[in-house]
DNA sequence: ACCTGAACACCGTTCAAGT
DNA sequence: ACCTGAACACCGTTCAAGT
């Protein structure tokens, strides 16, 4: 029973996320996701050291691509041209296709994501992409501004109610408004 | 033992408070706040009738804050000005005296709140001041505006790392950075 | 290499019982 | 009215044992 082509860590990745994004990341069991692979709850052992490992391998990827984004800023010159550029560059791996399913991940377990380790990485590149959007500028106000502009490209998942909207349109709409919070910040 | 007048349901609520900001909503067990009380873990079940119970009782105040402000901008005319005051009263009760530790539990525990019937009333709330703020404009860039302006007056908490920068110079910074987005908005 | 069965300490919740 | 002691089902984790 159970088809797909073995890889049996692969399915646990998959149902793991979909209920982990359905009901929460604390309140689903191990013995639900174990039940739904026809396996017992001991078995994930084998394949993850604990239950945080399970998130932990969703983030790897985005946490590396992230760090390439704030190591490609260091060299450039904090003009408008390059904020921009960081943006939409983070917006592309954020929209990615198949990247989508993690981002209402993330968006439903933020929280959680902070008590793990995963999340502090997270938490802290988010910072690290803040200071380099508003690098050359290191007033309050830009440092908020900076913050701003990651969220818009977070919230526009949920706080664009629009029916029937597009993951396109999503995108466009959230660059916009990230473009008019960047020009807020001074070129140095 | 344990002074102060009585009031073991107040006690509660203050470690519970302090514990599940410290240490997240989750980890937080009622053991731990039970012992912290040199009381027993069933005690707490004659103040509250579950652990949920103890987080309702801290939003209940707030919600009908911004239950009056929505209220308040449905009868005002859909300009400038309005939007200007409903964000700088929403803000005043953010920042009031003795909010800021319940402020700090809310930053910390956005996501358990989702799944916690309090949390799923402060969302609903937040959707609507969203709406009250962007009202005579319902297009989607207008939707994201107004949600990043309530993210603004939030995530100036943590987004702001100045040092030694005070809860009144905070507060400021989120106030005009969210007249910025405020002014994209179009009136009616 | 991959998985099971059974046990571990801990969790939130209930409830009869005590004062 | 206020609290205890003991039990409940469930949780994440471990580990010897099976194939």
């Amino acid at each position: 029973m159970s088809q797909s082509t073995g890889g049996t860590r692969e399915r646990i990745q998959a149902v793991a996320l979909e209920l982990f994004t359905e009901q929460g990341y604390e309140k689903t069991s191990l013995r639900e996701i174990a039940e739904r692979l026809g396996v017992t709850k001991a078995a994930l052992y084998y394949h993850f050291k604990s239950k945080e490992e399970i998130v932990n391998s969703y983030v790897e990827d985005r946490l590396h691509r992230m760090d390439e984004l704030i190591d490609w800023a260091r060299d450039q010159p904090a003009t408008r041209a390059t904020r921009h550029a960081l943006v939409s560059q983070y917006a592309d791996t954020m929209f990615a296709p198949g990247q989508s399913v993690v981002m209402r991940f993330f968006e439903q377990n933020q929280t959680v994501l902070k008590s793990l380790v995963a999340g502090q990485q997270m938490r802290e590149r988010m910072f690290r992409l803040a200071d380099a959007i508003c690098q050359g500028d290191d007033s309050p106000r830009a440092q908020l501004r900076a913050t701003l502009v990651l969220f818009a490209v977070h919230s526009s998942w949920f706080a664009v109610r629009t029916p029937d909207i597009t993951d396109d349109e999503r995108k466009k709409i959230a660059l916009e408004v990230a473009d008019e919070l960047l020009n807020g910040i001074e070129e140095s």
